[in-house]
DNA sequence: GATAAAGTGTAACAATTGTTACACTTTAAG
DNA sequence: CTTAAAGTGTAACAATTGTTACACTTTATC
């Protein structure tokens, strides 16, 4: 078990006999599930700290039409949607079932709480995976909030700019990078193509060079 | 001061005295600032925790093309980018520049987490604080994942029927709504139009009645 | 009750994207 | 080198939304 935890991201910096001891001082369950079985319903409290010591389960959402959408895979040594162990609307996003038999170690929200105060590394490392979600989301939004399949493409390039080298890699085909915007990727292909009619850029499979900066960048004004 | 701080989601719970203890054990800087002074730059890393003791801040996000757009005012006794002090990519997300003349309480990282330690309320409520966040922005991308107007309003009537109760008030009008929604009005009220006519719901200036629920709910599907 | 303001409904047209289809080009495999 | 597979470019048409304009309805004010 305490292998398994040196793996978690909870658990970075420290060694397994330190974990051991952390562990000992809090108290905890290991809980074990099997193929199938729902361990939690999209809406309910998160109350509980769950980190996967073994087995695999699966975050589906469920539609209003009471339709399951897959979203993601959980392994060891990942923690269950850790974002929503604290917070006013601390609920389950999604129904979480399991795609093998496995084990977990649940900590209560309140003793999982003292655990943090228990090693400043585990808390700054609690801290860093729920301050990196947020931030994963934040960009996110921004890329959303876009509603063109040119400002996409803009933002896209922009942020791939280094060192003012016009230049910019790219190790995706059309049809992934289409995937990547959420768009088709015939509309795609029309949108690079008028953007090289324009002369802003020239799109080449493995590369994109920017021809004129100012026009990309006026693009998200 | 710590009056101002008394009033801070961040010390939740905590007298006067009590958060003037825990001040005390932890380094930190009363900083003043002037109007119109730039506190940060976006991109730049955040190494320190800023509560606003007085005074006004805003932030402002730079687009590609250097062009400001103020997105939010701050005031005390808020804290700065709480969701941006930990994680990998925690760089200010926008301007940070003073409207007015203020102060702010600055604790710098490794000292502010040993404060989340000296007290599990404290912590808890830094906890919140950031969870909450993180919960927000989940709930932003999942309304901004709908691409069709039909999708976000069947969304925005399914998620406002309480107890298998059909009629659901509104206290906006239209307009609000579509900015709501980030769409054109008249858009708005032709998808309206378009519900109505297939007798899926009827729209009246103070509240909605779904009339085909099941037809509301395979919007989604 | 009359008038003004605000809110709503709708039409015409423009802009953007999606879908389907297929020709052409490039890359990979034998 | 030849063939097959993958990737790209483009066209035609459909679907959705935005914009502008204005008529109509409802609400607020005097």
């Amino acid at each position: 078990m305490f292998e398994i935890l040196g793996r978690s991201p909870l658990f970075n910096g420290l060694e397994s006999q330190q974990i051991n001891t952390l562990i000992a001082k809090c108290p905890h369950q290991v809980k074990s599930f099997t193929k199938n079985e729902v361990l939690a319903y999209s809406g309910e409290v998160v109350d509980k700290a769950m980190i996967i010591l073994s087995g695999r389960l699966q975050g589906e959402m469920v539609d209003f039409s009471g339709n399951n959408l897959k979203i993601e895979d959980l392994n060891a040594p990942q923690m269950v949607a850790p974002a929503f162990l604290y917070g006013a609307q601390g609920l389950f996003p999604v129904n979480l079932s399991a795609s093998s038999d496995g084990k977990l170690l649940v900590i209560y929200r309140n003793d999982f709480t003292k655990l943090l105060t228990l090693d400043p590394r585990v808390l700054a490392n609690f801290l860093n995976i729920i301050s990196g979600k947020a931030q994963f989301l934040s960009r996110k939004i921004t890329f959303l909030s876009f509603k063109t399949i040119k400002e996409k493409l803009a933002y896209f390039l922009l942020n791939r700019l280094k060192n003012n080298n016009m230049i910019i890699p790219i190790n995706h085909n059309q049809k992934e990078v289409a995937e990547l915007f959420g768009v088709a990727r015939p509309s795609l292909a029309r949108i690079i193509g008028d953007l090289e009619s324009q002369g802003i850029l020239k799109w080449e499979r493995n590369q994109v060079t920017v021809l004129d900066l100012n026009a990309l960048q006026s693009i998200l004004k």
